[in-house]
RNA sequence: AACGCAGGCUGCCUUAUCGCACCGGCCCCGGCCGGUGAGGAAAGUCCGGGCAACGCAGAGCAUCCUACUUCCUAACAGGAAGGGGCCUGUGGCGAAAGCUGCAGGCUACAGCCAGUGCCACAGAAAACAAACCGCCCUGCCUGCAGGGUAAGGGUGAAAAGGCGGGGUAAGAGCCCACCGGUCCUUUAGUGAUAAAGGGCGCAUGGUAAACCUUAGGAGUUGAAAGACCAAAUAGGUUCUGCUUUUCCGGUUUUGGCCGGAAAGAGAGUUGCUCGCUCAAUUCUGCCCAGGCAGAGAGUAGAAUGGGUAGGUCGAUAGAGCCCGCCAGUGAUGGCGGGCCCAGAUAAAUGAUAAGGAACUGGCAUAUGCCAGUUGACAGAACCCGGCUUACAGGCCUGCGUUUAUU
RNA sequence: GCACCCGUAGUUCAACUGGAUAGAAUGCCAGAUUCCGGUUCUGGUGGUUGCAGGUUCGAACCCUGCCGGGUGCA
């Protein structure tokens, strides 16, 4: 499996944000807060916003974000936002696959950590994750 | 040399691997190759433009903004140069007050003799005036009355030009010299203004970041503007207010028809007024010859309810950047040559490693070795010109203080 | 991205559109009342008027620049 992050991967249709808000369940992985919400494929290839020659969605559509509460200055949030991109990257793999999922990652520590502390504490929610999924 | 303050410049570099965004090319159509990829403030959103929409965005009033002069600029509340004022340091003259040269800094700096308002407390009095103490004159009942007086005291942030001399009963620009003020003239300057001369004894303190006056300027809304494509749906329903008019001409459908003119609820234009533009003005019934009622239409307000949550353009070659020459005190402008330099849209710059460079500390002092750090403020979102604010370290300039040397 | 509003004791509000110790309620502290607590009464405490400049004789109020909080807009 390859070390790649593409937009497909990445969650951006603004419906399907809102409902994973408002549908998903989800539980704190400190310094995470982790919402994810199962899919058909069908929705899961809407969600893509990808032209139609796409057959195939990818498992796991994925966003990060953290509140403006926390971090004023955007630098802060850029930060925090490619580190976890980042720490995602490395460990994907470890998601199985099989069904079609969004998952968003919220960062709800006050403070900045360093890169590595991150990917460790990505690393074990991400084995959560597949748990719960079993 | 060290420290402090102010201003300006700079804001680590190179390469590799993995990854992200855009552009170009190739082709087996989703992969490969190549190129490019945050800032001086991208920030605050405080000014000024471009651009776009508002049915044509015209006049007056209101409202808001600006305010020494000249210039620069697409424009500006920005910048440059200059003038006036204030402050600091230092030198000269002088007994002092003060005057003046040089250097640096600050300056929202039009008008309170157009008008109005305000100036607490204190004080006699806070502004066409006015007598508390004091001073002087007169009267007599010898401590009071009448009068004169703004030099002195006291109050206050501020007391009716300052200072000296004359003058006087005591005083007072009452008179005079000097200084200040104001008006006029001349000269110099594009101008602010400056200098000189003359008139006026000068009856008119402060406040316009108080109302205001004068001069100049501003239409409003902002890329969530706006244009197009696709999808979806219902320019839906209910209630309330207002309007739905008049005249002229023609006519063998005469309670009708045709043509013309005015009016017209309301809407748009910037808050108001005018002006301009748009604008429903229809049908049926009844009474019987111009009225009433109903429906419809237009318009304003309120309530209630539904759909979409995608894409393309706008949108990245511009008042653009770099170099040189010329003009100008300068901001800046002109000419010539070269260059293409982010364009995302839940929102691209990250992670790791190596080398160099810089700084800090230690050993040691041509300089070498070892260790550590690469840090501050901060992330483009339509684009420019400014302003303001933030900023580790390094470099440069100016000023001040201390120490050392000459 | 754009437009706009508000900052006064710990809290909720005043302070005559510039005038002197910035008030009131509540809270907190102490005392009185009670066997104790509450209620009630008395006294006290608490403020860099968000910050920094400026205008003025004088600023919570006027002006400028920052800081913080909040609201609306397809």
């Amino acid at each position: 499996m390859q070390h790649t992050l593409p937009k497909s991967e990445r969650l951006n249709s603004k419906k399907y944000i809102q409902a994973l808000f408002r549908k998903g369940a989800g539980f704190t992985h400190f310094p995470f807060k982790i919402i994810y919400l199962s899919l058909s494929r069908e929705e899961a290839l809407e969600a893509m916003n990808a032209p139609a020659s796409v057959q195939e969605p990818p498992a796991v559509q994925v966003l990060f974000s953290c509140s403006k509460r926390n971090f004023k200055k955007a630098v802060d949030r850029n930060k925090v936002k490619r580190r976890m991109r980042e720490a995602y990257r490395q460990h994907k793999q470890l998601v199985p696959a099989g069904s079609y999922f969004l998952i968003a990652y919220i960062y709800i520590a006050p403070e900045i950590f360093p890169y590595h502390f991150i990917e460790e504490k990505l690393k074990s929610s991400l084995k959560r994750l597949g748990d719960i999924r079993k």
